[in-house]
DNA sequence: CACCGACATTGACCCAGATCAACATCACAC
DNA sequence: GTGTGATGTTGATCTGGGTCAATGTCGGTG
């Protein structure tokens, strides 16, 4: 018997599925509460220091994971170390399922991280019994190419003031604040400037920028205040 | 009764799947030969002249494609003009599965083209019945995010030349070509330079200087010959 | 055939953002 | 408290690729 002080937990210090904070808003969701009890049994926690990396780029892609709390970035690295951030998760995100052998990616806890683990075997057995679980892996796939093909538009065309504005305004969005408001931004600005194919100085200068222009505040290096979102939706291109 | 000098077609023009030339490259490969009829009935074709539009971004997304025969370019405009080309696709691509009410980029023919329409309820009626089309469908869609990917390192870390070598080499892989040879470039300068975040003056002269380099030859404005296939991954950063 | 318009190449010059460098800030160890 | 290293900001200068402009090439048309 396990005491219910707090959630219940197995013995490998993973919280029981029926009890995840993400659940609804993780691929598990769209598993019927008839399939928890298997998730749960395939699913162990793992947690992740700040800057520690969960997979790199070229290992065996053996494990799927949903991200369960903090921020991961993801990104692909050049032999002479210039870095391309692919993308940052938040919590309720899914990783990891790479059509072939290996990752074509490096994961990356930009905070202290907690992610949800399944083998993929495993995984993959269960997606066979649980079609609207991979319609929703389908569907998360085509918002994430969606939004890479968005990105693919900033890299290519936007000049540094466009990038940094969509960069914060993205943020919101996904931070679901609708208007003015606080923004946390954990990831450093080498992150940023790797995300936004610029240099730390040029993201720094652009905050600088913006902040002159009255179009957002920054209380803190990380946290950006958005001052005036229509204008700044406006220099996003958006 | 359907004269066979040809291969059978029906009455809007399209030849019935069993017939077709890209049936085994295309997602329909993943449908049993049971869901032919099917396939053919909901089939319509369509011809596109070169530089005619297939749909636009913003357009209600209530057809899907798979491209027959020649080229597709899949590109996003901003307000101004700037243009992103996403994507260049190819006879057995598929298209148009956006995840939301529109697309989310244009497609235009960069040659003439012909695509096969499906309406998007009912092929998805189908898919309904036939997982293993829909699991080829995120197969595809995973293997485009991971190129979409490796674009996002092209457009934010790159040199020109870097970008030039790294299409030239995308390309060859995707025509088969192994080793030294010639390769076809239906696409204009202005169609390249917006695919790798260029202008047109600077991939006329990277295209020069890599002829200088004697990596490779450019007997016509539409063809590159590769004369140093290693060298030109090596300098494509693979 | 000559003419035309679209596309591509090449040259001269410019500028947004990179690079190099100095300094500021802050968390943390002692 | 003071020192130290990581992170961020700001300034000065440089440069890869953009912009502007002239010229070349070629397929189509009368």
């Amino acid at each position: 018997m396990v005491a219910k002080a707090h959630p219940s937990a197995f013995s490998n210090g993973h919280p029981a599925c029926e009890d995840c904070g993400v659940r609804s808003i993780a691929v598990c969701a769209a598993a019927g509460v008839e399939l928890l009890p298997r998730l749960t049994a395939l699913a162990t926690g793992r947690r992740i220091d700040a800057g520690q990396t969960l997979f790199q780029e070229g290992d065996v892609a053996d494990e799927v994971f949903t991200l369960t709390e903090g921020m991961l970035k993801l990104y692909k690295l050049m032999s002479d170390g210039r870095r391309q951030i692919v993308g940052f998760l938040v919590p309720g995100d899914f990783l990891g399922l790479a059509f072939g052998r290996s990752y074509v990616y490096s994961a990356e806890a930009v905070v202290p991280t907690t992610v949800c683990r399944f083998r993929r075997p495993q995984f993959l057995d269960m997606l066979e019994d649980c079609p609207a679980m991979e319609k929703e892996i389908l569907g998360r796939t085509s918002t994430e190419l969606a939004a890479a093909q968005e990105q693919m538009l900033l890299l290519g065309r936007k000049t540094a003031r466009e990038r940094v504005a969509s960069f914060i305004v993205s943020l919101a969005r996904r931070s679901k604040i609708e208007h003015e408001g606080s923004l946390p931004l954990p990831m450093s600005r080498s992150d940023i400037a790797d995300y936004l194919g610029l240099t730390i100085e040029t993201v720094s200068r652009t905050f600088t920028l913006l902040r002159k222009e009255k179009l957002i505040e920054l209380p803190d290096k990380h946290v950006v205040e958005i001052k005036k979102r229509a204008e700044l939706e406006q220099v996003a291109g958006f």
